[in-house]
DNA sequence: GGTTTAATATACCATACAGTATATGAATTT
DNA sequence: AAATTCATATACTGTATGGTATATTAAACC
């Protein structure tokens, strides 16, 4: 059984996930919280240390729901060729996708974060190292089957190909235009199809 | 000659862009401010109108200078491919010509500004369009004198690459790893070379 | 060089901030 | 159902916030 406390520490994290997402670690407020939430300080007090604290979980939980669905996209049954498609159609709509977390949490997080909160940074650092490890973890096994080619190590593929994806969507945040998505996914498929699978 | 005011109006806002540009809007404070200037608010207060005109004047500032030197870089003598060579090339430093600035000001003031305030979130707009006009006109000029083929419009084809910059300067930044940096130009570079100049 | 005008400093708002001690209320346990 | 533990609300810190009215000082002009 849960317990009232874990219940609503859940509820505050995921209430309050997609405010510090939207506004900024400085940029959101603890009155901005309480008036989200329902509760009053004393309630998100007893259930965190502090803002700091509280900003970290509500980074892990979406960070958590993005790193779910891109397992789920690279999960996918078929060839290599296959799950690296399936990923990069996941980001012609990422904008929706990331709308109820109130944007693209690597991209706020990281950018906001970079000179306001050193945890924060940290956290967007490695969750990055962690996406760009499961791409290159398919582009070796289609490697190693002799599926793909790169002319790269898969790593560094990976890493090229997040670039380009996180291109996009900072240039869609930015401009608030999704077809940066949708072009950059057009221009991707063509360089899996044409450079890569061979 | 300049006025007494023209002269702190121009300091003040060459001191607090890089300010502005590192800690967001929210997460620049006016005693920030006086302090970096060494001037009261009293002197800030009768040079502009409020914080946010101050920020405005500060991005305006952050943007000339990136303008100044894509325009320098793009402008050089040479063909098409020198030109847009040139400007890949640049991005290759972009960390370090970005930091007196306090980081890349599209990114920083496009992603901070983006749910905090909607004038500086317009002129980042504006500027990201400005910036792919003048990659745009290149490439066209290029294409009428023969010498690049684009197999999309150069407008079309100036946003992609521009995409793929900002995605590098943003890994850069969110990572502090400027490698991103190196292995897009390298990639941009092989893909000039190879797809358009033939 | 004295006078007027412009520019900056000082002192002060009211409000909002993150955080806390304690009181009250709700769940559990026995 | 009573006792006890746990969870939330209330009321309150001290400090920092953006902004302003006014006093003071410095510059510009005649």
């Amino acid at each position: 059984m849960t317990t009232k406390a874990e219940r609503t520490t859940a509820y505050i994290i995921e209430t309050v996930a997609p405010i510090f997402n939207k506004f900024g670690y400085v940029g959101t407020s603890l009155s901005d919280l309480t008036e989200a939430t329902g509760l009053t300080k004393g309630a998100i007090y007893g259930n965190f240390e502090n803002k700091e604290a509280l900003a970290l979980s509500a980074f892990e939980y979406n960070k958590n729901h993005l790193l779910n669905i891109i397992d789920e996209k690279l999960g996918i049954a078929g060839t290599a060729t296959d799950r690296i498609f399936s990923l990069i159609h996941f980001y012609r709509q990422y904008d929706v996708f990331t709308m109820p977390f109130g944007g693209c949490p690597i991209l706020n997080v990281g950018v906001d974060a970079q000179n306001n909160n050193r945890l924060l940074a940290a956290a967007v650092k490695e969750t990055v190292k962690e996406i760009e490890g499961k791409i290159a973890l398919v582009i070796e096994n289609g490697t190693v089957n002799g599926e793909l080619h790169v002319p790269v190590t898969p790593l560094q593929f990976a890493k090229q190909l997040y670039t380009m994806l996180q291109g996009a969507v900072a240039m869609a945040t930015m401009t608030r235009d999704r077809k940066y998505l949708v072009n950059t996914v057009a221009y991707l498929e063509q360089l899996v199809k044409k450079e890569i699978k061979k």
